[in-house]
DNA sequence: GATTGACACCTAGCAACACATAGTATAGAA
DNA sequence: TTCTATACTATGTGTTGCTAGGTGTCAATC
């Protein structure tokens, strides 16, 4: 994965990522891994900054955890974040689908 | 279309209209709307600074030509040009794949 | 004849974003 | 005990698309 691809698509991924459940900061950063089947494994000063962003916004929620003596902060989405990640997930498709077009033009 | 979903992607869709044969900037532009159904709707203050870049990348070379004494710069792919647009296609898909399937495993 | 709109180009400066980097701290494996 | 994985925080930086301005031509409308 090069440089600044996903620029302006963290956020969804990262509520799509929340969307099957509740998870740590640490926690999303493998699934992401997992899911994407490596392509996006993202640096943690990519990740946490983030998920405050989101928060802030409203869009998650968080709360603090101890497991075995490791503090972890977990979060959710809220019922906007949820909302929000519907239209993201709308526009995805728009986008995928305009860039699609404009590549296919000329095979 | 949304804020900064296409930071990183833009270089690709100017190489990729450019691909079909030379064109002038404004023309690239009307192309974009054109092909993406209106997604792409995009002003000359990004269009033209990154074609700039592109030509001065070594990835597209112009030439000034006028039209009714109206003036256009018409460019067009260099070789290198089109093995970068080929590279930038493939990790489009990698990169779409990666984010349906983040997308798709939660609906 | 004047104004409007489409055509066609340019640039300076901004704001957002992902990332690099560094630091703190625990648990388990080597 | 040294290393790796886990887990979070803070700060700084570079790229990048966009806003907002500017120049000029041509055809159509008023």
């Amino acid at each position: 994965m090069k440089g600044e691809a996903l620029k302006g698509h963290l956020d969804m991924l990262l509520l799509a990522a929340l969307a099957a459940g509740a998870a740590h900061g640490y926690a999303i950063i493998t699934a992401l891994r997992e899911r994407s089947g490596g392509t996006f494994d993202l640096p943690e000063g990519t990740i946490y900054p983030a998920l405050h962003r989101l928060e802030q916004s409203g869009l998650l929620q968080s709360s603090w955890t101890a497991v075995g003596g490791r503090r972890r902060r977990v979060y959710e989405l809220t019922k906007r974040g949820r909302a929000v990640l519907a239209e993201q997930r709308e526009s995805w498709w728009v986008f995928s689908g305009a860039v699609a077009a404009v590549l296919g033009s000329t095979p």
